[in-house]
DNA sequence: CAGCTATTTCAGGAATTACTGAAAACTGGA
DNA sequence: TCCAGTTTTCAGTAATTCCTGAAATAGCTG
């Protein structure tokens, strides 16, 4: 790996996290590479760095660029393609949450719902989809919820984050407030 | 597989799901079975339904425990082990999120606070650094916000995912109130 | 402690996934 | 259209992970 120390060790860290995610080692290490690089890297910058074959970097840029997490930005007068991760490291973020979500949480939704509508069979059956239903609504729910987040501005979602659970005292406060005889009108007229 | 076609088809899923995240296959059916049960099952319950061999469903089950997913009783006069899920799915996906933040999120947080300590030897380290010091950044608040919803009951949790963004509003609607000449202090006081 | 039952471990084979080199395909000049 | 540089594909192999049956272990009961 001909890397200075500092970012080799960062990225043997994110191959051996890529394989605890569904992801292999060597698109992890592709992609912390390219999360450091000072410029936009080609795939022949890669195989030096990381000392792995050129068609394993091809087909780990192609599968990082299955999840939407490249830059792709041509060079004038050069042929080959550079790559990079998005400055904003919120972007990646969202980005990575989104996809997980379509891979590993909306197929299940859909399953469920289909499951949801046969009608059971047995007590088994009519057990098994109330437990079902749980997971459905509970998933539900957090996508919801997730998809309201998803909406909003890095800085709002910094605020919000930043917060943690004083939310709640806001909410608790607000509610108190809708409760006074005077106040409910008039904050409902600003709600 | 010896269960009934809803059973079957919720189970077939969840073994498919197991692996893309880390879990195998196996695991995933196993833990949907016991999710499924009316009752908790002993091991050769679970090699009956699933059709596979008694000491694979018994790694299985190893593998499980180790997340923290089972609950496991014994019955009088009975020698074998009965396992299930918990009851409350919302005290599953806790056990869920914070073993996933436990094996995935915190050593990369331990290896990112090492690496910011060390001296940057060049100006690549030097600015690997610093894409390094936005990602612990981020990480750091995520892993906050979350040990701060952690710490609420699952009925205020509720409460608070059902708002969604409305919470923004709130907030809003607090600062609105603080920044109002005579409001400020009685906010204070509140708050 | 012997006998029985339940559970775990583990070596080796099966299945899956990852990686490579060679060849094919693409692409923008000359 | 040919060429040179670049990327992609793919068949075969390497590496890893998964699963099994057999054997070892554990634990209860008489």
């Amino acid at each position: 790996m001909n890397l200075p120390p500092l970012c080799e060790a960062f990225v043997l860290h994110f191959g051996e996290m890529g394989s605890r995610w569904g992801i292999n080692r060597t698109v992890g290490q592709i992609y912390a590479v390219l999360f450091l690089a000072e410029r936009p890297l080609c795939a022949d910058d890669i195989v030096d760095r990381l000392g792995i074959s050129r068609s394993n970097v091809s087909m780990g840029l192609k599968e990082l660029q299955a999840w939407n997490l490249l830059r792709q930005r041509s060079v004038a007068n050069d042929r080959r393609e550079f790559f990079s991760t998005p400055d904003d490291i919120y972007a990646i973020v969202r980005t990575l949450v989104e996809e997980r979500k379509k891979r590993e949480i909306d197929p299940t939704l859909t399953v469920l719902r289909e499951l949801l509508m046969r009608s059971p069979d047995s007590e088994a059956e009519q057990h098994a989809q109330a437990r079902m239903r749980e997971m459905h609504d509970l998933i539900e729910m957090l996508t919801t919820w997730y998809a309201d987040m998803h909406k909003l501005e890095t800085e709002r979602l910094i605020q919000l984050l930043s917060l943690g659970s004083k939310v709640m005292k806001v909410i608790d406060m607000k509610d108190k407030f809708f409760a006074l005889p005077g106040g409910k009108a008039k904050a409902l007229k600003e709600f």
